[in-house]
DNA sequence: TTGTACGCGTTATCAG
DNA sequence: CTGATAACGCGTACAA
């Protein structure tokens, strides 16, 4: 052995055939006779000959690829999301590119680029935002763009977004027939729309209600954030009896902060709430409700989009329904 | 626009040079007059024009391209390793591509075929253990093989493993230094190389005092397992008073089990030691005394097995430290 | 330094 | 159904 890959040439010599029948043999849906498929087949398996993608993709228009632009993967939230769609592309016949933009120097845009590089037919974004030019360079190259919740303004992608006005909502309405009172909204600093759109979706929501709600915002959007607003909280005069913390790490943090430094029983002295429904929350420490992120259908509406030509629809809007565990006291209703 | 990828042919006559001046230009280190390189960059940007990798590495031998092939990969650990890697990967030039071996149909050896369809330079395994043949096949095309923490019998690959025995030794004499007596090693019935030998080794390390062990085996190595192990290790005759296990997922169901659904108090009633140290085990709610995986070692290893042409060694042997938090009653000693 | 010509491995086209 | 030939977009000897 030569260590070198073989090619259709080398099978097609082996197997006494042309290199074009090597190739229908290969092709899904080609007319070869069930003899030269035979032959080629064994030639083949003895030789160890595979498709060459990269060539094929060359030839075809697509390339089969498909890009996953993330940052901060090991997230328990990005993690599933990209186990998911990983899963369901190779389903599709597609196979994940995953790009890394964790590092600072204008990751995204950056990435986008290599996605360029690569031919990809589609790009997948489940952090950062694509600078507008990027955008129509991927577009105008004939690239699908997915926009998983990041914004609602950037034209041509398709855009995945969940209903955070409703979940803060119904937040509001559970921490209130639990008999809370002085609410609060554990924010990062981040400032991502979604994550605007819950804080703001909740302080509108508890005003209709006649109700102030103290909104904090600290660093990233991580268990140790969480954990600081909570003793910021908690060693003010006014503490919460109620907070509804923007994704579930934050929780976490906030649930470990209260209990341990602070003494709080919850959901006794204290209701929580958070959002993503990570498997943490369904750990008997947390046992968080919260709201759950429909993964299988973000999923499902990412890459039917991807697949099939249905370039009408531009947007879907997806409903993230309350999980209910043991940090809201009081009987459940359906959220 | 014509929704198309403009190719280095439309540079070259808009530049009005020659097509391999385009190339010229996009390849580092070749000859170049600055004027034809700024007329030729000029005339790319204007067209938004992309090297095309795949066509690239059609003519190189090297398409640049690395395979991670995982199941499972939104655990805690697993995704840490893919967003290490893939960050290092990127610095490296390279680009990720993640396949995904979840369903079971064959799975591990179907991914390897098709980073073969790629071409990828290299396939980094983080999951499953590939058949000989697939394995013989990728190095016979000059693809490289690494293996994370899977096995130590196959050859060709390069094999990153931890030393699992000396870690049991020293959860051995922390148990006792604390006072333990009652020993129970609680395992996943998936029966991979380095949980067998983490077994083996505690077993092995506890005979050398004189003390028996209770190991249960059960499930899969994720928390549900451990809470149904807690369960059976607790409503026994002989509940242990040190339990090691296997990894860190394990260990907060277990924790949880005893604690909510026996009363116990860590470390006070019960001594618990992990594997893994993930994010989680940092958090108050656990706390846990554990075993840390040496990630950045790992992915500076096989990087640099990958890129370099290091053919010599054949494999790295990683030492995982103790790391002390509180699920280990009295003093600290060196791990 | 520049351009020409060829090859990389595949698929599409077309004549047989 | 089969085989020859022309693309696909790029790197690279080679000659100019």
């Amino acid at each position: 052995m030569n260590k070198t890959f073989v090619s259709a040439d080398d099978v097609a010599k082996r197997a006494g055939v042309s290199r074009s029948a090597v190739s229908r043999t290969f092709t899904p849906g080609a007319s070869v006779s069930e003899e030269t498929r035979q032959r080629v087949m064994q030639a083949a398996e003895a030789l160890g000959y595979h498709v060459n993608q990269l060539a094929r993709g060359l030839m075809r228009s697509e390339s089969g690829i498909v890009c996953l632009v993330v940052s901060e993967m090991d997230t328990p939230y990005r993690a599933r999301l990209v186990r998911a769609l990983t899963h369901e592309l190779q389903l599709a016949g597609k196979i994940s590119m995953l790009i890394n933009t964790d590092r600072s120097d204008g990751s995204v845009d950056t990435a986008l680029r290599q996605t360029l590089h690569y031919r990809a037919d589609a790009s997948i974004l489940l952090s950062g935002l694509p600078d507008k030019a990027i955008t129509k360079l991927c577009l105008d190259s004939g690239q699908r763009i997915v926009l998983i919740n990041r914004d609602d303004e950037i034209e041509g992608p398709f855009r995945i977004n969940l209903d955070d006005g409703v979940a803060a909502r119904v937040a509001v309405s559970a921490f209130l027939r639990a008999g809370c009172r002085r609410l609060a909204f554990a924010n990062s600093a981040v400032g991502t729309p979604s994550l605007m759109a819950r804080e703001q979706g909740f302080v509108a929501a508890a005003r209709d209600f006649g109700l102030d709600v103290t909104v904090v915002r600290h660093g990233n959007t991580v268990y140790e954030s969480g954990r600081t607003i909570g003793r910021t909280l908690f060693s003010g005069l006014e503490p919460p009896d109620a907070v509804f913390c923007v994704n579930d790490l934050m929780a976490f943090g906030l649930m470990d902060a209260a209990r341990h430094e602070f003494g709080r029983r919850i959901p006794d002295d204290l209701c929580v709430v958070g959002f993503d429904d990570i498997e943490q929350s369904g750990w008997s420490s947390y046992a968080l409700t919260t709201f759950t992120q429909p993964v299988d259908e973000i999923v499902r509406n990412s890459i039917a989009w991807l697949v099939n030509g249905d370039a009408s629809s531009r947007s879907a809007f997806l409903h993230a329904p309350l999980i209910w565990r043991k940090t809201i006291r009081g009987t459940r209703r359906n959220g």
